[in-house]
RNA sequence: GGCCUCAUAGUUCAAGGGAUAGAACGGAAGUUUCCUAAACUUUAAAUACAGGUUCGAGUCCUGUUGGGGCUACCA
């Protein structure tokens, strides 16, 4: 936006010059001209009405006349109802370029660190269950802002959240114990997290049968259903769990670390690292000090049978539990803990906490006890919450089998990326190595951009079939258009056209030139507004732009055959710095690209 | 019931209160004299409904309808 904050500086000594008046800084609102219109840049003249007391036309013209006579930038100008349009001269966009392709970490790593550290929560699954589809969006937001944070010049530390204990993980143990014979990912030859997945279906499957014996006995439903003997089972063995029972310990440590093992699989595969890990059997017990300090602050009250609780219907919101009767603590106040306990530890800036929507009512209430309790940081938690996944056919209901596991999912985009590409007869230059290398970067590079590229905050359908489609605004036509573009380049390099990148001074840009490097310039502000509002969405949608404006740049104008050298130097230069920007705003999406496919 | 959220072409997504609401897929019709046709060009097609605020509303406010979520001594 270089050039919106120059025409801004520009506009300001025009106005006064001309009114003789100072406006705030919002008045002079600058955007992007319209397509249809001649111009880079456009004022909306109707908030300095007050200031011309002219008409906007009016307005709009005194402006642009002043520009065009005291700024040499300005090329000319029109005026549009209330609109004036103004056109730059091509050197100034030069001199724009030239600034990009003299930086060597244009938009992704800003001169000098912020020394401010964010936390960034993400992932956070169960041991009891593979990973879905839901998890997918999860991983890719958290990964990706992680990456869009540390290019605004924050210290980014990510960390992982395990829910390893509880009922749940009973379950699918239970089952194991009962059912597996011995199994193990080693015998079976299956996945860790997969294989005490099936337990835990397994389980649900025995409760319900068990259920409907008991109905069938003559027990009412609901009683039936909290008298289950398998369900006794399990909550007996989290009794034991608690009260460390040797026999249980190790067997829920065995368990745990298959699926560890297969999670380490699905992140590695997506390309993500944290750098910590968190399991919730050490931190479930934190919080409880907390809980004394509201009492005593006299924000929480305790009632006659011992439970404790915190009001907070003054703010619009209910009455929430934090301790049981039994003084065992509940979710909240764990996550409360943990959050203090990252504090201390971590004196962080911001708390990023990637999780679904469905946890809204969650975080309100957590940051909201946080301040009561006196903690100022609580305004640095932010929840980044992000809107379910649903498929065409309908919900995913993880005990009903109608959930996308992730595996599979980037198996099958994977492979289509092999199939299609093999039809395509992509690889016939390729060594396997490279091919399988290739592949790897397409379907994971669909699947992620599929993913990222939709709002956080919006519920996005999710459709496997159409996601594979490798055309329109995907990922993998981005991919396609940067090996386009190195191609050329190394064609150029072949021929030994302009190996450097000074760029000519005296030549005339041609309107999707000119686009191209309005485009580029941009970047460092995309990713700025990508880190404030921690959505990847903005950077998907901005390297698409760049892409196909590049494409329909190349169908009218040449490149290698262009006869004039210095338009010709200027194109390749500007080739050079779009594959840039493109291959960086990827990575900022997690998302490598090849240089050849 | 209460609270939160969403509603844009047939479909999936865009649009910091600004001009004639953009793309893509699918439909119709075309284009290989520089790279790699996974491309490009043209074309038909949308702001759920009713009010309000504003010079100006897809965007802000109110109501209606419809979808989703939350409202556990589960995590």
């Amino acid at each position: 936006m270089n050039a919106d904050k120059f025409i801004i500086d520009k506009l300001n000594e025009a106005i006064q010059s001309l009114y003789n008046a100072q406006v705030p800084q919002n008045f002079i609102q600058v955007q992007r001209t319209n397509r249809e219109f001649e111009g880079d840049v456009t004022l909306v003249t109707f908030s300095l009405l007050k200031t011309s007391r002219k008409s906007p036309e009016q307005t709009a013209n005194e402006l642009g006349n002043w520009l065009q006579t005291n700024v040499s930038e300005v090329e000319r100008f029109n005026v549009i109802k209330g609109f004036l349009n103004i056109k730059l001269q091509s050197s100034f966009w030069l001199s724009e370029l030239q600034c990009i392709v003299n930086k060597d970490n244009y938009g992704v790593k800003p001169a000098n660190s912020l020394g401010q550290r964010v936390m960034v929560e993400y992932s956070s699954p169960n041991t009891n269950k593979p990973l879905h589809m839901g998890h997918i969006r999860n991983i890719l937001l958290g990964w990706s802002v992680s990456q869009i944070l540390k290019a605004n010049g924050y210290d980014v530390v990510m960390v992982n959240l395990v829910n390893d204990r509880g009922i749940h993980i009973c379950k699918s143990m239970l089952a194991w114990q009962k059912f597996g014979n011995g199994e193990t990912p080693e015998s079976s030859g299956k996945k860790g997290d997969h294989l005490v997945g099936e337990y835990y279906v397994r389980f649900d499957k025995e409760y319900k049968a068990q259920i409907n014996q008991l109905v069938k006995q003559g027990v009412g439903k609901e009683e039936a259903e909290k008298k289950v003997p398998i369900l006794l089972e399990a909550q007996e063995m989290l009794r034991r769990w608690e009260a460390k029972d040797l026999e249980i310990i190790k067997l829920w440590e065995t368990m745990n670390g298959w699926v560890y093992r297969g999670f380490d699989i699905t992140y590695e595969r997506l390309g993500v690292l944290f750098d910590k890990t968190y399991y919730e059997s050490d931190t479930y017990l934190l919080g409880k000090d907390l809980v004394e300090r509201g009492l005593a602050k006299g924000v929480f009250v305790k009632k006659d049978d011992g439970s404790v609780w915190v009001d907070l219907t003054a703010d619009g919101l209910d009455q929430k539990l934090l301790l049981r009767s039994d003084g065992t603590s509940v979710y909240m106040t764990q996550d409360l803990g943990t959050a203090q306990q990252r504090f201390d530890e971590y004196h962080f800036n911001k708390h990023v906490y990637v999780v679904g929507n469905e946890q809204n009512y969650h975080f309100q209430v957590l940051m909201l006890i946080l301040k009561k309790l006196g903690n100022a940081w609580a305004d640095d938690i932010y929840h980044l919450s992000y809107g379910m996944v649903e498929l065409p056919e309908g919900k995913m209901k993880s005990r009903e089998g109608t959930v996308v596991d992730a595996d599979d999912l980037i198996d099958e985009m994977v492979n289509t990326a092999r199939s299609m590409s093999e039809e395509l007869g992509k690889f016939d230059e390729l060594t396997a190595a490279d091919a399988y290398k290739v592949i790897n970067m397409i379907g994971l590079g669909a699947l992620k951009y599929f993913i990222l590229k939709v709002d956080p905050k919006k519920t996005m359908l999710f459709d496997p079939k159409e996601s594979i489609d490798f055309n329109g605004n995907t990922g993998s036509f981005i991919q396609y258009t940067h090996a386009r573009i190195k191609s050329v380049l190394r064609k150029a390099a072949e021929l030994e056209l302009s190996a450097d990148n000074r760029l000519p001074e005296a030549i005339q840009l041609n309107d999707k030139e000119t686009e191209l490097v309005k485009i580029l310039t941009n970047f460092p502000e995309i990713v700025s507004q990508a880190g404030d509002n921690y959505s990847p969405a903005l950077i998907a949608n901005y390297i698409y732009d760049l892409a196909k404006t590049f494409n329909q740049f190349y169908q009218d104008y040449s490149i290698l055959k262009e006869q004039d050298k210095n338009i010709q130097k200027f194109r390749i230069i500007l080739s050079r710095q779009i594959v840039r920007v493109i291959k960086q705003g990827m990575l900022l999406l997690g998302i490598t690209v090849p240089e050849k496919m």
